[in-house]
DNA sequence: ATGGCCAATTTTATTGGA
């Protein structure tokens, strides 16, 4: 199973270059953040068109998320379904092909100390007090911009950065604790290297610069992250006319190799006549 | 090479992003 995540600052913005890179990868799963629109702005026609399934959670302007598959998502819930619903697109989730998939939008806090850094805070503890009601047994991965740089390896600048809401220790603090439920990072079972970004400033030539941070994520349980066959960041989808200022994140899992220690039956294909 | 912000609405300024 191919699962992406990408954050395209505007679907509309960005319409046809999706449709390219849908087009191109053909991932079994997407994850979009930053749709910046209602579910009525969404070029549905046109992903159907491709084969993708949709579940959208659009906000009108600003935020938005969404979930693209193959195979049809059951069980869409929009937001963490908890009676704290904010008027806030930042979450949508679905099983699909035997994964519960999150496409999450962490808020950006704008900067330490301000009411909207308070807010990501929040939002991250809502996130994890969200997967709690779960179980890291299952497979699932959260997906998404978690406008956190999870360590130094992940920031150009990590000195300067971390007084800045993307890699404040607070931050970091905060997406740990998410990850301390049981998520791995699957892009660092495959690489350890640091320099490899996901998101460049649009100012600065930071680009060019490769003055970057790494702020999408693709999380899984253990179940699921041992399965992962490949994690990259597709670079080149920021360059060219009219890029978001993040690339996608694609990354790979073998679902057809049985998983140690399951003991479920009818799963993971033991018992099948097939060869 | 990849290039000195971008995209939304509240629209010809302002807001938020990251």
């Amino acid at each position: 199973m191919k699962l992406a995540t990408w954050n395209v600052n505007s679907v509309r913005a960005r319409k046809e270059r999706l449709l390219r890179w849908l087009e191109k990868h053909r991932p079994d799963v997407l994850c979009l953040q930053e749709i910046k629109g209602s579910e009525e702005d969404f070029p549905r026609a046109e992903t159907t068109a491709l084969g993708y399934y949709t579940a959208i959670f659009g906000q009108k302007g600003w935020n938005g998320v969404a979930i693209l598959s193959l195979t049809e998502p059951q069980a869409v819930e929009r937001g963490f379904g908890d009676g704290t619903d904010d008027g806030q697109a930042r979450l949508v989730s679905a099983d699909v092909g035997g994964v519960r998939v999150a496409s999450a939008y962490v808020p950006n806090g704008q900067s330490v100390g301000s009411d909207k850094w308070s807010f990501k805070l929040a939002w991250l503890k809502r996130l994890r007090a969200w997967l709690d009601r779960r179980s890291p047994a299952e497979p699932l991965a959260v997906c998404g911009d978690f406008n956190v740089a999870p360590d130094e390896r992940d920031v150009k600048h990590p000195a300067l950065w971390e007084r800045s809401v993307l890699f404040h220790p607070e931050a970091r603090q905060g997406l740990q604790h998410v990850m301390d439920w049981g998520l791995q990072d699957v892009f660092r079972r495959h690489h350890q290297e640091g320099g490899l970004y996901s998101w460049w400033d649009y100012r600065m030539l930071a680009f060019p610069k490769n003055d970057g941070l790494r702020i999408d994520l693709v999380l899984a349980t253990a179940p699921l992250a041992e399965r992962s066959t490949a994690a990259s960041i597709d670079r080149d989808e920021r360059k060219g006319v009219q890029p978001s200022d993040h690339a996608p994140v694609l990354t790979e899992f073998d679902l057809g190799r049985p998983l140690s220690g399951s003991g479920a039956p009818g799963t993971g294909g033991s018992h099948a006549a097939s060869t």
